[in-house]
DNA sequence: GTCTATACTCGGATAGAC
DNA sequence: GTCTATCCGAGTATAGAC
């Protein structure tokens, strides 16, 4: 690995654990094994290093739930399968979690990679649900929109709910109170 | 309100903006129209001024929450007249948004509140569900602790989606993508 | 490419006058 | 109680040597 992935590799560890703000150059730079000079020389400046640590960061969780979505089973297993994978609950969501920082939001291209990543989610689970209401694996009633948004949002919160108790088990709790509306019990 | 006060509310507001490390002790004395010595006079510094800011925020909170759960109408009429309520969806919760600040976290003092406010509402909202099945106005498979993690989550989650796309619709979504669990349809 | 030196602002707080 | 002065370190970046 090379100097400037390193840089993005710390880069990303330092934005899940303390978001955009609370991340400073230094910190950057002490955690990669690299100097001022080295760091200003492959970006930009914080920004920058930023952007390409949350591109990748997007893009290695849409890949990663990408691959459940593809898996083997019906609709509906494929999506349980992608809710009960083993999670690093305390930590977060990497991509959720930037969601409450200020200057993330506040500049368009920090923000978009979060905003892709979480509609890109949304919509590849509305068409699973899609998928299972056709193929008879979920109930009928569902609205594949609606649906995705809850399951989302649920797994969203959960993370919530578990670092604020400081318990991973209230992410699953949270997972197994929606699991009925996929007619699981 | 008196400068004490002006402060606290100045904490409130910036906290829920910009979080705790984003907040800066100029920017709450700014804001209230107070002097470096005046805040400092008040409070110890910074943290303690964030922990009557979060207090006060907790407080709000639980109190207009019990506003609905104690409304009238039926278990289920009250919960989900507490899901449908107006909200500034935009803004996210002022509570569960601070777990996302590992200064936060990191502190006993300012994370008990929000450990303590999200504990209770779950508990609240398990105990209507209990109610809600024992009165037949909710279906009687739901395990309660895990229906109110769930509907928890699926609020704050509905805040992470709703802000990412930069649109409230989507925290509606999300509520309306839970509520066939409560039996609505 | 990487290092060190330098610069300037901001964050967070203390001291003492009024 | 509030104001101004002052302090020191951290955040973020640039300049120029090697």
């Amino acid at each position: 690995m090379d100097t400037a992935d390193r840089l993005i590799e710390s880069t990303r560890e330092l934005l899940w654990e303390r978001g955009y703000v609370g991340t400073s150059p230094k910190a950057i730079q002490q955690r990669a094994g690299a100097g001022q000079g080295s760091m200003y020389h492959h970006f930009d400046g914080k920004p920058a290093l930023a952007r390409a640590a949350i591109e990748r960061t997007a893009e290695e969780m849409s890949a990663l739930a990408e691959l459940q979505f593809t898996g083997p089973g019906t609709a509906r297993e494929r999506l349980t399968a992608y809710l009960l994978r083993q999670r690093d609950v305390l930590r977060g969501c990497p991509i959720g979690g930037l969601t409450q920082d200020p200057d993330i939001m506040a500049d368009a291209l920090l923000k978009a990679p979060v905003t892709q990543t979480l509609a890109w989610l949304r919509g590849r689970i509305a068409d699973l649900v899609t998928e299972g209401v056709a193929d008879g694996s979920l109930p009928p009633v569902l609205n594949p929109t609606n649906t995705a948004a809850a399951i989302v949002a649920a797994m969203q919160g959960g993370y919530v709910l578990a670092r604020a108790a400081d318990d991973p088990a209230l992410f699953e709790n949270a997972i197994a109170g929606i699991l009925p509306l996929l007619g699981e019990r």
